[in-house]
This record gives structure tokens, sequence and C-alpha cells, in this order.
DNA sequence: GACATCACG
DNA sequence: GACGTACGTGATGTCG
């Protein structure tokens, strides 16, 4: 479509605004924008009539994002899109092949063209494009302009050929990625700066745009030569000097050639246009236009978000029937693109009901068995799945079809809390056993998020919910390490709307109300919301299970895990009191004679606990040297800076480090775990999250369970209170070197895999190989050595961090490594093969499949980057231990049914605890290292055996 | 609520 | 050549 073919473009700006500086131009590439979203977006369609829109929609969201900045520098003053006119350009009569290779456009784009344009208008932005030339000229010309006047200049787009424009006033944002393209960003490209990128161009030629270069250079090259000549010209005329023979001839016969992509590749910066600069500032969208182009198009989340933004607009009208649905991506597996919106989201809480009476719960329970799918969520007067009570069951079967059904509410509703009459309740008893064979029924598929929760508390009434399936969890299984998992965030990034919350009806802080204070009317909303949010959810993420290839993930080691760890909490363990107790006052005698020696050798009392009071004398008022600050400019007062000082024979250092111990050791395990026994059970009990890691291990919380001390002789003390139920005994089996045996098995390592084949040990293996020490003469300190530099490798090693670890110096390190890689060849590969999957794909996956993904693996921050690069080579072997672990636990209930009283009480990533009655134990252990050792199988094959360790004792130090 | 520190695998 | 780094977690106390 042409200039003056159509009346709408480029007409002139109701209030031009002249450009200084502190304008802030902003220009898009819209041509190319719409080709690349075109292709890296999923394909939608509009509902009504199948009109393809998924590059219109891709660029409404990017122009509203880019218009509503909300800093005042990312802030646009001018504002345009350029498009590319049709017809030929003045390129084509300097070479005729240029663009020739260019393949048609796709026919579901055509029509989107008129639509980008109209969108641009729609927002209030200029649409300018201009006959005989392409838009790559129109912005330089712009640009050149703005940049003469002072002001910043943002291009929208990723196009390499725009590169030659960058300059300190000049940057490029991939909109995209995310990503700033300034003059490093252009030397990293093109080894050399912007001002001398047209020359690479000239030289390496493109292929996709058919510019022809110089054959046999290529930008690598092209740079080489351009840094030792200067520019093209000097170059083409001391070709002669060239050493190489074919370079040094094509670039004699081709010069010529050089000389017109030079001019193919030249943006034109005078274009006389028609548009004046000035006209291009932003001016506020017509709501009328705008919300007539969004309904149109129905955009329902994204005239939401204008809506919100400006304040306009009313309900009527824009609630279209709706609309946009995304084409499945057939076999496709690409980088993990946000999942993209559906439209069809109307929430209208009016539609919720509260059930009292039996009569319509029956109604309910009937309509789940007609759907067969019902999405089901507890209302409890609290968070622990123990320690609260149920107060409500919420059911979701449809879209805006769910209810609340309160059991426990107290008087709130037209009466004080203390007292007014309770609310009218169906009898809990009643409800539940009304509820029970549902919820139990095996053709009823139920929904849930974090289901864990609720089958925790589900169980303490007998009620034992199958089959299910947890949002969450899909969420994990689709997005780990990407995006949270939690309700509200889903539903506000998928549906765009964010659920009544919490805080809203009970309050916060210490007045905040529990659940069942709540009254009816604000609790309906509330608690059926929820469950119609996790039923939609669950619609939302089911067939993306399958198009990403993570549903054997999500049904191996997801979904049933939920039922065993709400299980293996409601077990808890038992705890010894007095054990704790003593070791309390113990600790406090311990730190009350370190506290009297630290104020004698500070010569003055100061707070122990305190990094801030303990730099100031250490490095301050005693003078002593070495200190280091934090980023925050404090003193580092860590362990192994006051290591450091201890050992050049200072004596506080060492005060405070054993005082830090006692403390550490006091406040949070022998104080708080007497805290954490469960007045109803007389044992603590954990809660694990399975979601909240980016590889697949779980986490333990109120209280952690998994950080119990047992590396120092203080420390293991309080494993001796945690013990088992009387007539029972405890069971801890562990997985041996459990990340090595799958290093060696992923980055095929034969010599290490014949060694856990032999039994050998392999930190003395490792050492044997690297120090060249017989196995049998291996000596403590080289084992320590090699058992450093073994776990350094799975974290993504580095001679500052072996350095660190093994306290010696970074070129004795760098040895280290280096020799490793020599003994192990293998190790490197697997190194750079991840990453590179990781700088593909956007994530790495473990032998079973599970996806981790990485952010920043391509951020140009080299300490970002490299962050990355080591959870990238770490991730895929701490997820297969995980995803094994997973595994066993998953079928641990069904191996040791037979036995009976034996529970599986804790997780501890490699390690399993049980409790089990006397005599039970071998039994026990015979079949819990059978579980283990085979728990990757059928699935993976391990080419190195998994070994079990696992002992009987009474108390869990004992165990060991 | 951020930060520093330290417990575990 | 300089830059900061071991991977994954959660709980505690201090301090603004």
């Amino acid at each position: 479509m042409s200039a003056d073919s159509n009346p709408h473009n480029n007409v002139p700006c109701p209030h031009p605004e002249p450009v200084d500086k502190d304008s802030h131009v902003v220009l898009v590439d819209g041509s190319g924008y719409i080709f690349r979203a075109y292709h890296a977006l999923p394909p939608l369609t509009r509902k009504t009539d199948r009109l393809p829109i998924g590059a219109v929609h891709g660029f409404s969201n990017m122009l509203f994002k880019l218009l509503r900045e909300q800093t005042d520098a990312a802030r646009p003053t001018h504002f345009a899109v350029i498009f590319d006119a049709s017809g030929t350009t003045f390129r084509n009569e300097i070479y005729d092949a240029y663009k020739a290779n260019r393949s048609e456009t796709p026919e579901d784009l055509i029509p989107q063209f008129p639509l980008t344009r109209e969108a641009t208008r729609a927002f209030g932005a200029q649409s300018i494009e201009m006959t005989g030339f392409e838009a790559d000229d129109l912005i330089a010309t712009y640009a050149r302009q703005a940049e003469a006047k002072g002001a910043r200049v943002t291009i929208i787009s990723s196009d390499k050929d725009l590169m030659q424009l960058v300059s300190d006033r000049v940057q490029m944002l991939d909109t995209m990625k995310n990503r700033a393209i300034g003059i490093p960003e252009v030397q990293d490209k093109f080894g050399v700066g912007p001002d001398k990128v047209i020359d690479i161009q000239s030289l390496a030629g493109d292929s996709v745009d058919n510019v022809p270069g110089v054959p046999g250079i290529g930008v690598k090259t092209a740079a080489l030569l351009i840094n030792e000549y200067g520019d093209l010209d000097t170059l083409l005329a001391r070709a002669g000097e060239i050493k190489q023979n074919k370079r040094r001839e094509n670039l004699i016969e081709f010069a010529e050639q050089a000389r017109i992509s030079r001019d193919l590749v030249t943006l034109k910066t005078d274009i006389n246009v028609e548009v004046p600069l000035s006209d291009l500032a932003c001016c506020d969208p017509e709501p009328d236009v705008l919300f007539e182009f969004l309904d149109r198009m129905t955009f329902r989340t994204l005239t939401n978000r204008v809506r919100a933004a400006i304040g306009a607009g009313d309900d009527d009208g824009l609630r279209g029937n709706d609309t946009v649905v995304s084409a499945p991506l057939p076999g496709a597996d690409p980088r993990p693109a946000m999942a993209e919106t559906p439209a069809n989201v109307v929430f209208d809480k009016d539609k919720y009901e509260c059930v009292q009476d039996i009569e319509r719960l029956t109604h309910w329970i009937e309509r789940a068995y007609a759907t067969g799918i019902v999405a089901v969520d507890l209302e409890t007067d609290g968070l622990d799945s123990r320690a609260a009570n149920m107060v409500g069951v919420c059911l979701a079967v449809d879209d805006n079809e769910a209810c609340y059904i309160p059991l426990a509410h107290v008087g709130a509703d037209g009466g004080d809390m203390f007292g007014g009459a309770a609310p009218k309740q169906i009898p809990m008893d009643a409800a539940l056993s009304a509820l029970k064979p549902m919820l139990e029924d095996k053709t009823i598929l139920k929904v849930g998020q974090n289901f864990k929760y609720d089958l925790g508390v589900f169980a303490r009434h007998d009620i034992h919910p199958a089959p299910y399936d947890d949002t969450m969890l899909m969420s994990y299984a689709l997005y780990a390490g990407l995006e949270s998992h939690g309700m509200d965030a889903m539903s506000e990034r998928v549906f765009g709307h964010s659920p009544i919350s919490f805080k809203d009806i009970a309050g916060t802080g210490k007045a905040q109300k529990t659940f069942d204070q709540i009254a009816l009317s604000e609790a309906t909303p509330y608690a059926a919301e929820d469950a119609d949010v996790t039923l939609r959810l669950y619609k939302f993420y089911k067939p993306k299970l399958g198009q990403d290839r993570v549903a054997t993930v999500y049904e191996t080691t997801e979904r049933p895990l939920p039922a065993v760890i709400a299980m293996m909490e409601n077990n808890g363990i038992k705890v010894d009191r007095a054990v704790l107790a003593r070791l309390s006052s113990d600790f406090a005698q311990k730190m009350a004679g370190l506290e009297d020696e630290a104020t004698e050798l500070a010569g003055e009392k100061f707070n122990l606990g305190s990094p801030k009071q303990l730099g100031e004398i250490l490095f301050g008022k005693m003078g002593l040297e070495g200190g280091k600050k934090t980023k925050t400019g404090a003193w580092q007062t860590g362990a192994g800076v006051l290591d450091d000082l201890a050992a050049t024979g200072e004596k506080l250092p060492q005060v405070i480090l054993d005082w830090r111990h006692y403390a550490k050791l006091k406040s949070t395990y022998t104080d708080a775990l007497v805290a954490q026994i469960n007045p109803n059970s007389g044992r603590v009990h954990t809660s694990y999250s399975l979601a909240s890691t980016t590889t697949g291990r779980l986490s333990s919380s109120d209280p952690n369970l998994q950080n119990i001390p047992i590396r120092t002789e203080d420390g293991r003390k309080i494993r001796d209170a945690f013990i088992a139920e009387a007539g029972h005994t405890l069971v801890a089996a562990d997985y041996s070197q459990i990340e090595l045996r799958l290093l060696a098995h992923v980055a095929d390592l034969p010599t290490m895999k014949q060694a856990f084949s032999d039994g050998v040990d392999i930190h003395a293996l490792t050492a044997s190989e690297m120090f060249g020490v017989a196995l049998a003469d291996m000596d403590a300190a080289t084992r320590r050595r090699a058992k450093a530099i073994n776990f350094g490798i799975i974290y993504g090693i580095s001679a500052f961090g072996l350095a660190n670890n093994l306290n010696i110096s970074r070129s004795e390190a760098s040895d280290y490594i280096k020799s490793y890689f020599e003994k192990f060849p293998g190790i490197k590969a697997y190194m750079e093969d991840t990453k590179s999957e990781a700088r593909q794909y956007g994530y790495v996956t473990t032998l079973f499949g599970r996806k981790c993904h990485i952010k920043g693996i391509t951020d140009r921050n080299q300490n970002v980057r490299g962050f990355a690069e080591r959870q990238a080579i770490n991730a895929p072997i701490q997820g297969a231990a995980a995803d094994i672990m997973r595994r066993a636990m998953i079928r641990m209930p069904e191996a040791i049914a037979d036995i009976h009283g034996a529970k599986m009480l804790l997780q501890v990533h490699d390690e399993l605890v049980f409790e089990v009655p006397e005599g039970n134990a071998d039994d026990l252990i015979k079949i819990a290292k059978t579980t283990m050792e085979g728990a990757a199988m059928p699935a993976v094959n391990i080419s190195v055996p998994l070994v079990v360790d696992a002992k009987a004792a009474s108390n869990w130090n004992d165990a060991h």
C-alpha cells in the first residue's frame, strides 16, 4: 500500500512538537516487526471468522507497552511506526537481484498489514511510509535528524541492517527478546563499532537480502581486515598486500561488487520526508477509535489493560462474544514463550452460589457427575494443613459455574462476631458424607491448586480424593524456573484477571480475620472464584503439557506426589523436648562464656550478633588488615573472612566464630524446634514445597527439616532429639554419590563409570587419576582436594570458586581443572553441549525430560551469563537426582504396604527417613534399598549402579 | 523488608 | 585484561 493510495497514511499531526535535546524519539520498524511476530508467535485467529490476527496482536501489545512506559526517561515524546511501501526501491536499480531470493509473503500475513497500520493510528501514533523507500531508510533519516537536534532515539527493531545507526544517542531495542542494542552489542556482533558496520556488510554480504559482498569473506574475516586497514576503500586499494592468496584474489576481483554492496547496505539519511520530524509528537489515542479497534480485533486482555491504563471507556459494548483462540503448534517445541492469553475471559462473580442446604449441595454434586470434572478448593482457618480446621468447600464445574459450601463459619452475618448467630450452614458431617463418594469416585477428576494441602486436610476427615490433577504442578512441569506457580500470578498471566485477594476480605496484620470469621457474602465470591480460576487454569494448561512435551514428566514425577507427601507431612517425626532443652541450655552457657571473652578482647561490650558492630570493631577500632566491603558498603564478616583473620593469630575472630556456631544451633534448632511440636500429635510436621525449586528438588519449611545439622559434633547432637515412637525404630536410607554417578552417566565418563561399577572410592579414584598417586597410597589431603574438584564440576566449576574452596591460588586451581578435563574427556563436551542447549531453548532437560528453565543465558553481562551457565550445567544433574528420588517416593507407599506400621517420614534430597515397628527394620531396609536403587527404571537405564546405604537406629543421629 | 550469615544436600 | 563466581534451598537476627 503506497502513501498516496491510502488517505489515512502520513496525515499531519494535530499537535506538532519540535524535537530538542530533551526529546525521546521512538521509531518502530513496523514491517520488520510484523514479519518476526508472524514467525515467532503462535498463530492466532479471530474466532468469529478465522481472520488471522496473531501478528497484529503481538504488534498491538508492543505498541501499548511502549507508549505507556512509566519512567520519564523511557517515555517517548515522539513516536512513529515506519513501514515498507510496496513496489521497487532505488536499490533494485543499483542491483536487480536485491532481495530477489525473498520467498512469497505468507497468505495469512497479507491481511494483517493494513491492520497493523490501523493499530498504529488507533494508539495515536504516526504511521509512515513512502513509495520508493524502505522503512530502514526512513528510520535512518528520522534518526539522524533527531540525533542532530540532540534528542535520544530508540529504534524498535532487531534488524542488523539498522545497527549502522547506533551511536551514543541512538540505541536499538528488540522488544521480542527484551534486549537493548547499543554500541557494545554492535561491537560484539560485527567486531567493529557502528561507524564501520557498513564496511563489514559490504564485504561479508547478506544472503537474506541477497547482498553479494566478497566471496569467501564473512563477518569475522571482514572485521579482521577492516580493523587492520581502517575502511573499505583503503582495504580495496591495498588489497594486493594481503598474504592469503584466495582472499587477495577475491578482494581484487570482486572489488566493484563490494562497492555495489556498500551502496545497497548504506541507509539513506537524506530523504525529503513528507511528514516532518516534529509531526511525530505523541498524541493521546482517541478512546472511541481505540476501543472500537480492539473490540473488532477481539483482544480482550489488551482491552482490559488499556482501559485500566487510561481509565476510559465503559464495560458495555466492549465485552464481545470472544474470540481469540490459539491454533495448535504441530510438533513444535520452540523457545519457552509465555503462554498466550485466551481471550474468552469473563468472570461473573454474581453467578457464584452459596450452598446452604443439602438439596443444593446434591445438585452441585450431580453436576460434577455430569461433567466428570470438578475443581475443588478447601477454605480453612490457617495455613498449616494439620493445625487448620476446615471452614468450607468450593466446587467449580465450568466457567463461572462455581459454588461455596460454608461449613464452619461463626456468627458474622447480621451480628457481631461474638454474639451473632452463626449463618445457616449444612452440618459438616452431613456435607462431607455427601461429598466423599464423589471426591473418591474414580470417574470424576478433581482439579486442585496445590492440592497437597487439600489432601492433607481431607485426610484428617478420612476422605482421600482421587483421581486428581494439580494446576500448580502443571505449571511447574511447563515453566519451572521461568514463572511462578501461585494461583493469583497464574491467573493474572493467563487471563489478565486478578482474583480477589485474601487480604481484601480478611485484612492484614494482627487484626487479620480467619476465614471462619468472614461473612458469607464476602467469603462466597472469594472462595468460589478460586475454584473457578483453578478449573480454567486446568483447561488452559492441560493441552500444553503434550504440546510442550512435559506430559510424561507431569504424569510420572509430579501428579502422583501430592498424596504421598501429604501422608508424610501428616506422619511427622517425634522430637524429644528434653534433649533439645538440655542442649539449649548447654549452648546458652557456652555463648555466655564467649560473650565475656569477646567483650574483653574488644575492650567494650557489643552485640555479637551484629555484623555491623563487629566489622567496626575488627576493621575500625582494632585496625585489622584484609577487610573487604560488601556491595552495600558494610564490612564483610562472614566465616571465610573470620577464618582468615583467625589464621593470623588474632583471637577475637575465632571467639566470634564459636559464638555464632552456638547461636545458630540454639536459635534455629534447639529453641525453634520445640516450638514446632504439634500439640495434637506430639510430633513435628514439616511442609514440603513441590514446586519452588528450579531443578525438581523439594524444599522443606515450617520447620525446615532438610537442614538439620550434621557436619559438626555439636550440631549432630540435635539429631539425637529426632527419635522413633516407642516400640519403633528409625531407618535412614540415602543414595551414595548420586550426583556424581549421574554425571558419569550423562557426560559418559568411562573411567568414572568403571570405578562406580567396581565400587571404588570415587574421590580417591579422581585423586589418583589427577595427581598420579596410587589408590593404595592415597592420603586424606589429596583425596579431599579431589573431592572438592568433583563437587566443583557438578556446580559448573570456575577456577576462582575452586581456589576459594581449597584455599589455593587461582592458577593452581586452574591447573587442576585443566588436568581434570584431560583425565575425564567428556566433561568438557557435556558442559558445552548443555550451555548450548540452554542458549537455544532457554531451558535444559534432565534424563527424565524435566525442563529447567535458565534465565539470563544470553545476557550480555558476563556475570549474569556466567551464573546462568553454571546453573545450566548443574541443573540436569541435580534435576535427574531429584527425578529419581521423586520416582522412588511415589513407589514407596505401595512397596512398604506389607510392612504393617511402616511409615515414610522425611526426605532430605538424597535421603529418606522411615519409622518402622522394631523387628521389621531389616525388611524395610531391604525394600527401601530395592525401591530406591531401581527408581530410574524402566524409564532410564543408568549405566552406573545406583547404591543406597540404609541403617536403623533409635534416633536420626545414630541412623547414619 | 532487605541484608548478611549459616544450616543442609 | 578485568570482572566476580562455585549448584540448590530456608531460618534467623539486625537494622533502617
